[in-house]
DNA sequence: CAAAAAAAGATGTTATAACAACGATGTTTG
DNA sequence: CAAACATCGTTGTTATAACATCTTTTTTTG
């Protein structure tokens, strides 16, 4: 695939940190409004997606890993799941440093109540093709390889 | 230009909002790590270069338009570097809704002592080439445009 | 001109994230 | 085996961001 871009590009490194961010928070901002009517924050999603997708409990830890935006404080994250009654944690005991997590059914008629988020990322995505995604998807891959 | 990539490249709009997500939070972390010891955040960083760019004074809301991460709080976030004593506020004598915020000298002479920035941005991005950056600031700018 | 609308910034409130320190448990290694 | 080390989760602390609301001031509009 060719790139067509302007005549005059002189993007530098530090160019793209601005574009970068902002393309993140225009993201962001999209998403948060669309699940703050439901009363949960991304990350609180993220985190209730990944639950109904594992076979079974999850540590925090293994949960931490696997979110987008890993986060240090994902033992209280956890927490305030817990407190929705959205999750459950029970100590292992087989390891008992773990603690682990199970998405409820509270949770998942939560989850069902969430209507798809595709609308949501098809709006801010709409100016580029399938293409074009696939060679931002590349490139971003590439950066931070 | 022609893009190179996997043969199997299935990357959906979906996935482009985990690798958004992520090329930016490494961003932000190495950035954060860069200024920690300087005792700066990002968004006072932000702000205090725009000032140090200004001619003159500029008003909270001309910065906040300014900033590569707009926030709603850029009134109290003026206050923190006011705080500190690098930015002075001076109600505006033509628009009484407006405040004048000008860096001060502490505050240039703080910002003499941050090393130049360069580095940490070449590290980030060292993967990728000249080109290639080009590309993904062309990519991403139409993407939310 | 006067009322309505808009804009700017301050402030109270709440949620969240980063960080460091800690205790408990598990693992490694000499 | 025992001591050092590593891992996991919790907690306290602090800084920050989002949001709504409010006052003051300016602009618009009928």
């Amino acid at each position: 695939m060719v790139l067509r871009r302007n005549e005059i590009n002189g993007a530098t490194k530090m160019d793209l940190i601005v574009t970068i961010t902002q393309a993140f928070k225009k993201l962001e901002t999209e998403i948060r409004k669309f699940l703050k009517p439901h009363g949960i924050s991304l990350q609180q999603y993220n985190v209730l997606k990944i639950l109904k997708g594992a076979d079974g409990p999850l540590s925090t830890s293994v949960i931490r890993d696997r979110m987008i935006q890993p986060m240090t404080d994902s033992s209280r994250l956890v927490d305030r799941l817990s407190g929705k009654g959205w999750v459950s944690r029970v100590a292992c005991s087989i390891d008992k440093r773990l603690v682990d997590v199970t998405i409820t059914e509270e949770g998942r008629a939560f989850l069902l109540k969430v209507p798809n988020m595709d609308a949501v990322i098809e709006s801010v995505y709409k100016k580029i093709s399938q293409q074009e995604a696939e060679d931002l998807n590349y490139l971003l891959n590439k950066m931070r390889a």
